[in-house]
DNA sequence: GGTATATCGATATTATGTTATCGATATTGG
DNA sequence: CCAATATCGATAACATAATATCGATATACC
């Protein structure tokens, strides 16, 4: 199978397409009842069903709900598990380490570092490393993604040290950009970019 | 001042530059230096520098920091405050409602409510009051932005129920699209939608 | 003062994403 | 079996955003 691409703004909404073909009951979804659904434009929904699934849709039935199904959790990796390392363990870190909720989303935390922590501990199910461990841990883990929950004073470092150890993608919740070599993807969580958005409409 | 238009993109990127700006000693900024330090491109960045500032760069010495930083804290609306109030008390809603850090984005959380709740209660210093009260009591504040934290189940009818009441920006932290008639800004907050990101990055 | 240059603003180009159009066709219902 | 039509896929048009190019100029430095 040749290598699909999915742009940035497909991938971000398979999710939604996915979690209401779950819920689905009826055996065939067509584009234009999904568009409906979601406030889309159905050219739209098309492409993106086209993108990910080989199956063709038919006139007046639309799209087999299950293969749908099939092929948007293969494209988002769910069932397969992709493991990740998470890096301060703050309120929101302890948080988003206890969230059980990840791995219906193919993704396991493996293990978590802070630089308040001596020795080897735990949490919960979790060992939780000094930040000194990082590199070693994370190349002995052969993580792949690391999950970023320090503050903005500490984050690039951090970045830099995943980078090093092999990190592929990265999770950032610090509100800054972080700088990575090519090849490297980072997605930027910062409440004060959506905050921007929403308080610019209010006085637009 | 005719009313200025920014892109999404740009607005997003604000709170960055501003950031930045704040943390900056020296007293002009190009914006060759900027885009360098995010790794941006400096064409991009001059541009929002100009949707944002009426005040023109330099050549060799670029723009000033401390009229930057206003003209981003007016667009952005910290300094004003825009008041709101936020739906679901569980987990996520507690720990939103309890997060001090909003005021210095220029919001503040004026009442939050729970289907679990009966009669008159306080999260701190916050009102709380049960479900049934929504339309009315975000009437009465006059509130615009409103935080949806319940579960997909019920966002669409708080959603509804908001809209009534005249709210004209929602805040989405349930897993699901909201449906809002025209002129309505959602802003989705999905951790799905950025794990397909990362996690189609891993295996592409 | 004169020259070199970093930086600017404007404009053009390219890339990406969305929406519109249209002919083809499988299914439905008479 | 036939006509009506919902839906499809493909292609074209449009919109938005990112990047490249280039001449103008204020400043720095000699």
């Amino acid at each position: 199978m040749a290598a699909r691409t999915f742009s940035l703004q497909t991938l971000q909404r398979l999710p939604y397409y996915l979690d209401f073909l779950r819920g689905l009951e009826t055996e065939n979804i067509s584009a234009t009842a999904l568009a409906a659904e979601f406030g889309l434009n159905e050219v739209q929904v098309r492409k993106d069903l086209a993108s990910v699934s080989r199956q063709a849709g038919r006139p007046r039935k639309g799209f087999g709900r299950k293969a749908l199904i099939v092929d948007m959790e293969d494209v988002l990796g769910y069932g397969r598990i992709d493991k990740a390392i998470i890096v301060g363990l703050g309120h929101l870190g302890t948080a988003l380490a206890n969230y059980r909720g990840f791995e219906n989303y193919g993704l396991k935390i493996v293990a978590g570092f802070d630089k308040k922590f001596e020795g080897e501990g735990r949490l919960n199910d979790m060992p939780v490393y000094p930040a000194q461990a990082l590199v070693e841990q994370v190349r002995r883990l052969k993580v792949k993604l690391g999950i970023i929950t320090v503050d903005g004073a500490n984050a690039q470092e951090v970045c830099d040290r995943l980078v090093e150890a092999g990190i592929k993608a990265i999770w950032n919740f610090a509100p800054l950009m972080l700088q990575v070599p090519e090849g490297i993807i980072v997605q930027n969580e910062n409440m004060a970019c959506a905050l921007a958005v929403l308080s610019h409409h209010l006085r637009g």
